[in-house]
DNA sequence: CCGACTTGTCTTGAGTTCAAGATAAATTTT
DNA sequence: AAAATTTATCTTGAACTCAAGACAAGTCGG
């Protein structure tokens, strides 16, 4: 519990777990819960740009990925869906759906006839790269108050964090 | 991009953002990618414990909102729904499963005749008490390889997001 | 004390997700 | 080159979530 800073909404649970359950340390709790607690806010905050583009976050999500693949903006569902960590399955119905709002289009792969490559069509392509502007302008926007210094801080820890994280992942 | 760290899933992304779209800042991706990112593999991890305990995420959270508030372990579902960031339609789904599973129970609001008080049963009590100790040592466990100074700064600099993000969440 | 509004909960329908299994093409083994 | 295995994708069914609206109980201004 810092010196000078406001009680939020992780350190009433903290309170409470101390007051109930004082042989446990929950000190990980507050780290964790606020992790989780940010992650989730902050969703709420880029999705209401992405919902201006009359789209929702998968939806960014893949086009954002097929989009900073470069030229000619084309992968396979494979790739796709490991980079997105999502199923195979559910991969299968959000590239469906871009296809039928005309997002991406799919290409049969010359090299594997098993695999359909997945392509921004030119509309796709547009709408992604006006989208991602108005995203990173609304992170920004989002992270103004802080300090520079302190974001630098910030992502430095959760750099180390994920670090610990992703081989866990495999 | 740091001095001495291993590229991680987020540098990746960012260098291929650089490529991409040279007129993009795109440092505020960076920050909240990982944060996101950190996110869904921590969540992954809570899950295996919960697992153990034949129960969801989703369980473990409500059970845990009711146990921290303490003696008689009952709470509206208002209140449970709105901590939980969840809505009323969802909240009365879990009840009902929470309560077919002979976690809660529902007695009659004697003050407001519109709602059920949700109490913890002596099962459910018992139950989520021993989670919740697994819970807190598992997320000790993933935290250890991160030193308890930097740990703190961690901490420090999610406050302070969270504080920038609650009010926006009014 | 009576309409009008508010509050608390539940219902419904649509959308998203996953796990598990099916299918078919590619690759490796024998 | 046939069989066995692996890889890539799609299908299916169940579970979860939300938004919107229904409905009953509470509250408040006149």
């Amino acid at each position: 519990m810092a010196v000078q800073r406001q009680m939020d909404a992780v350190d009433a649970i903290l309170q409470q777990w101390h007051r109930e359950r004082p042989d446990l340390d929950v000190s990980p709790m507050g780290v964790i819960g606020r992790l989780g607690r940010c992650s989730a806010l902050l969703r709420r905050e880029l999705d209401k740009v992405f919902n201006t583009f009359g789209m929702t976050a998968w939806e960014f999500d893949v086009l954002a990925t097929l989009r900073r693949a470069g030229e000619p903006f084309c992968l396979a569902p494979t790739t796709l869906f490991s980079t997105l960590m999502i199923t195979s399955g559910t991969m299968t119905r959000q590239l469906q759906q871009l296809e039928a709002s005309g997002w991406v289009s799919r290409l049969a792969n010359p090299s594997d006839a098993r695999s359909m490559l997945v392509q921004l069509t030119p509309v796709g392509l547009e709408l992604i790269d006006r989208a991602v502007t108005a995203h990173v302008h609304n992170e920004a926007r989002i992270l103004a108050p802080i300090a520079a210094a302190e974001l630098a801080q910030l992502d430095a820890r959760l750099s180390e964090l994920l670090a610990v994280l992703e081989p866990a992942a495999e």
